[in-house]
DNA sequence: CGAAAAATTGACTTTCACGTAAAAGTCAAT
DNA sequence: ATTGACTTTTACGTGAAAGTCAATTTTTCG
């Protein structure tokens, strides 16, 4: 029976606007079936939405993301094709170990900003 | 003596154009000091580039680290405040404890991505 | 000093990722 | 048959973050 999803399900489940993922669809990077005019998400749709969302939270441009997507259907068979491949998961991956660095030296920061305000709200609940 | 910096060296150093760097200081970023009309960066004005850049490459807004960088020189001395910056402070952990999660499950996706094509390699080198 | 290199400002343009408005089609329930 | 909620397409608009270009200064160096 292969449940289907309607726009505004998954808009509502992934908090994105139905411009959002009929832009995707423009954009080439998902292909939701048909019935009539209307878009019916099937939840393979579904899944492959939510790791569209994933890429767009770390950073990733549709084209990156699209680019991944191809890889996943269609890995490429040529010698040169896939050196390319390789040496660009190998930026991606130099990439995304560079944010895990900022992301753990901002979360400090932002352990230090915390304590500075409970340090502040001490004061200003002893002075009252 | 305290070095002085070009805007030239540190767009060198970082990687940006000089363009962006004034836009920072348009954007009341960074206020380096003025000998005639050309900018002197200080070593204070480097480490804060630096700073605004890590923010930039995990995704934060111009706006956002404009008030990270204001919290810094001037906490907030108010009750309100404060609890207003203490709520901001916990979204962005979370977000960012999120990203880092993104970030880690992309990074076994790139693994597997890499051991298929050094599969596909090994196939084609054989196969000549 | 005087030319070349570097820096400045201002205006305009671009890219990305959607937002928004208009006008019409779909469908279930009343 | 109508209402109301939802959906569709088309097309123009927007905000953020710079990039580009041109026309001046300013600085540096032989």
């Amino acid at each position: 029976m292969d449940k289907y999803y309607t726009i505004t399900e998954l808009t509502r489940e992934f908090g994105v606007s139905t411009r959002t993922l009929r832009f995707y669809e423009d954009e080439g990077l998902i292909h939701p079936e048909r019935r009539g005019r209307t878009r019916l998400f099937r939840p393979a749709d579904r899944r492959l939405i939510q790791e569209i969302l994933r890429g767009r939270r770390i950073g990733f441009t549709i084209a990156e993301i699209r680019e991944i997507i191809q890889v996943y259907k269609d890995p490429p068979g040529e010698l040169g094709q896939l050196q390319l491949l390789m040496k660009k998961v190998n930026e991606k991956r130099d990439d995304l170990r560079q944010k895990r660095k900022d992301i753990d030296e901002t979360l400090s920061e932002l352990d230090q900003v915390e304590e500075a305000c409970l340090t502040r709200l001490a004061e200003i609940g002893v002075g009252t």
